[in-house]
DNA sequence: CTAAACTTTCAATAGTTATTGAAAGTTTTT
DNA sequence: AAAAACTTTCAATAACTATTGAAAGTTTAG
């Protein structure tokens, strides 16, 4: 396979699975076009390489920004501003885990708190209810403190625990 | 608060939960609703209980009984088909991992394994290509195996294990 | 200060996904 | 066999999301 093949072959991937992470089509592939270049690359850049338009291109590399899984550089004598991303997949993974724990995962924790002092009148779908949601507000708490430790450990460290139960 | 608030608002909640796991916003409503209902619901129940048509509520239904979350059961003497959903919410974060390891996790290792015998003509840029790619490919394995064992853990055991890492 | 170089915004529109509801299909009952 | 009870399909359309590109805004250089 040749290389520029195998580029885009990889950005239309990495642009699907990056949506199934929570960013847009067009947001991954901005970011796997950054991470596979060895030096940063400017709006104009990105533009082209991707067939976009400016506004596009602006807007999602603003969401990039906001993400924290790209920065931006510039470059001595240069007016423009080029962006380069995290290139340490790690650290990447974190950061997504990061801004989804606070996206998602705090929303329905805070409603399952809420919910869960609701008023058993009698009836048997209050206790039901109840019920699911003491299960659910288990299961959602466990899996905030297991976020957090993926997001605050070190890369070895958490494989290494890991790699032991998968055995 | 009250039961029907409270019912309405994780419907609600859980509607978004489950639309950034994968499912769509009233696939996930139709899921929550048997969730907390102690009852199997028919068709019918739910397009009320909802308020949405019926061809909605017929493909939604299929959707999560294509992904294995909810049930179909039968009522002796009754002529209408009812749905009930697993509520082990252990089981069903299980099911939602083979799911979406199947359609996620999959193609994107079967691209990185493509894309890793790029020819490496000299050039910087394929160089780096290559070196971002190994990693990928090692991040992206990883996490397979991880969720392999997620899927066909008991529940306790993967719980106890990890909550050892958690401290 | 003014022009040039660059970035950001946003209304218009294209594209995608979800929803409706009536019609067609299926199964069961009489 | 016909009617009743129920399920599924699908074309029309509504709702939502992404994209464009020209105009407005900002910063830097001369």
């Amino acid at each position: 396979m040749k290389y520029t093949e195998a580029k885009e072959e990889l950005i239309q991937a990495w642009g699907n699975l990056g949506y199934s992470w929570g960013l847009n089509k067009t947001m991954a592939q901005i970011h796997a076009l950054l991470m596979i270049s060895p030096k940063p690359l400017s709006t104009e850049d990105i533009m082209d390489e991707l067939s976009i338009s400016r506004g596009n291109a602006n807007m999602n590399i603003r969401a990039l920004l906001d993400w924290g899984i790209i920065s931006r550089i510039s470059i001595a004598g240069e007016r423009k501003e080029y962006f380069k991303s995290e290139k340490d997949i790690w650290a990447l993974a974190r950061q997504v885990a990061k801004e989804r724990r606070k996206r998602e995962l705090e929303p329905i924790l805070k409603v399952l708190r809420e919910v869960n002092d609701v008023q058993a009148d009698g009836t048997e779908e209050a206790k039901e209810f109840k019920k699911v949601v003491k299960e659910l507000k288990n299961f959602a708490e466990k899996s905030d403190g297991l976020l957090e430790t993926f997001i605050k450990a070190e890369e070895s460290w958490f494989w290494n625990n890991l790699l032991k139960l998968m055995k």
